[in-house]
DNA sequence: GTCTATATGTGGATAGAC
DNA sequence: GTCTATCCACATATAGAC
């Protein structure tokens, strides 16, 4: 059996959301891509507010999963925090997507209040599995120069958002690189 | 006399487009706030497409005065960064709006190919003056581990942007603290 | 330069049949 | 669950008088 039709709206509305901004896609347009009418998608999500808060939802239990995935596969501070830089390049999409906490970061005014929310929640969730990962590498000594974990969580999380944003405004993947550069460095 | 009605409207515009987003503000909210109509508005700028193109060239003329004016009031390098940091704060305006060139890169489709263009270019300008200051600050002694300017630079952009643009999503000006606390402390 | 009036499109959302 | 049909609000933009 094929994706149901709501994991199949979620779907297009994530990609739509990350490439377009969540003011770039109308009902209408997740009705043509799904092959169903508008009135359909209300049945599925009532409110365009309704949407934004199932994306994000799903969206950090995502990317939770994804960081528990790299600590798994990876024993190093260098080598997580490395998959995690891959993981932003990736969402990245040759400079034409953001990804979704970005998207939404910027679209603060259309959004309901219990996004913000989420939005926050999961910045802490993100810049917590950081400040554990600088503290693996600074025991491991695989992240050079390490101090202060939670001052590097901290800084490293705007810096792979800021530079994916200034990436995908020039639809210019080389501009995430330089970005990234000093702190790939520092990684063995 | 009084400011003229376009540069009225550039400055609603402005405030605007950095609280709100691009796509936040209509000619109607324009009309208002300056005091005419809706039609006059398109008398001063014909689509909201050159209105963009006006705001962004303004913007850069701006900002590029501005990093004149540090240099001149701030001998070392790093007095001009901290100073740098603190108009990044300033444009925050306690979490509620961002700089233009961040509002901007978030409303990538709602602009004019000309914008996306002058934005490259308004982020060059950037990198450049960085580049300078992260040498001058690497030559007297006031920023501390400097090695490569060029990459200092690129990454300094991206985590200014990042953090004015966490903390405007959260409306909380201490995000855009700790996201820069590493790097302050690296001035002297 | 500013106005009234209007054209035209599109957005999110709802009612009610099938 | 999906459809047709429709509502209403608001957006950008234009025509033409004053």
């Amino acid at each position: 059996m094929p994706t149901d039709t709501k994991s199949a709206l979620l779907m297009t509305a994530e990609r739509a959301a990350r490439t377009r901004g969540f003011d770039g896609f109308s009902y209408a347009d997740l009705a043509e891509s799904v092959g169903i009418r508008k009135a359909s998608v209300h049945h599925h999500f009532p409110t365009k507010a309704a949407l934004s808060v199932a994306l994000m939802h799903r969206y950090h239990a995502d990317k939770e999963a994804a960081c528990a995935r790299v600590d798994a596969a990876e024993p190093t501070g260098g080598a997580r925090l490395l998959a995690l830089i891959n993981l932003y390049r990736e969402a990245l999409d040759g400079g034409k997507s953001l990804c979704l906490c970005v998207s939404f970061s910027t679209s603060r005014e259309s959004l309901p209040s219990e996004v913000t929310a989420q939005i926050g929640r999961f910045r802490m969730m993100m810049i917590g599995w950081l400040e554990a990962t600088f503290e693996v590498g600074r025991c491991d000594g695989t992240i050079a120069g390490v101090e202060d974990p939670a001052a590097e969580a901290a800084a490293t999380l705007p810096l792979l958002e800021g530079a994916q944003l200034a990436a995908r405004a020039a639809e210019n993947p080389a501009i995430f690189e330089c970005g990234l550069k000093l702190l790939r460095q520092r990684l063995t």
